[in-house]
DNA sequence: AGGAAGATCTACT
DNA sequence: GTAGATCTTCCTA
């Protein structure tokens, strides 16, 4: 039960997409605390990932990309904030998009940020979860490895039984390898199915 | 000014 | 289950 530390980051995107599964994710608001495991991630490339925002060089707004492993970049599309993670060491673009996670802790003000009627779809897509969490653009920049930050990851022990593996969800161009991981039969997981 | 972007919701068959 | 509208930035012209 720790934070887990920048060198966490600082490997290729994939594997710690994989490593992602099964760590909670931690967000301290107002004195209150959610959290949820972590069920569904994809990994994102930089200047060669025609998926990534780093594509073809960085832009103003993705300068994050460029810093130390373990730092946040938040953006929107489609009117939803989405959360990454950096990795590899700074100054090479790269990072894990968190799809999905398994509420935990604070479900009640989860549910006060975005009312559904199940459960199940309270955090189970990209957009779903920062807007439960109430997390936006302001924490753009924050790294996850310092324990002072309002969000952390931490290990918690909890091992996934089985990890799957598709193709990445909604991107128009994607690389042909598989970059998107998640629990095997977790009802978390979000319904999204990528494009064929 | 216009359009694209890693999505979500609603309203149907 | 699928189609279409619509969500909000940021980039490009």
């Amino acid at each position: 039960m720790y934070i887990l530390p920048k060198s966490f980051y600082a490997r290729d995107p994939k594997v710690v997409a994989i490593d992602l599964l099964g760590k909670v994710i931690v967000r301290k608001l107002d004195g209150e605390r959610l959290s949820g495991i972590i069920v569904e991630t994809e990994a994102y490339y930089g200047f060669n990932d025609p998926a990534s925002r780093a594509y073809g060089g960085i832009k103003p707004f993705c300068r994050v990309m460029l810093e130390e492993p373990g730092t946040l970049f938040i953006y929107m599309v489609h009117g939803n904030w989405l959360l990454n993670i950096v990795t590899l060491p700074k100054g090479i673009p790269s990072a894990v998009l968190i799809r999905a996670v398994e509420p935990k802790e604070g479900i009640k003000i989860m549910l006060r940020n975005r009312r559904v009627k199940r459960i199940y779809d309270l955090t189970n897509g990209p957009g779903k979860f920062t807007k439960a969490f109430g997390i936006t653009k302001e924490y753009n920049g924050l790294n996850v490895a310092d324990p002072s930050s309002p969000i952390n990851i931490i290990d918690e022990g909890y091992r996934p039984s089985s990890i799957e593996s598709s193709h990445r969800i909604g991107v128009s161009r994607d690389l042909p390898q598989k970059l998107r991981f998640y629990i095997k039969d977790n009802p978390y997981v979000s319904k999204a199915k990528p494009r064929a």
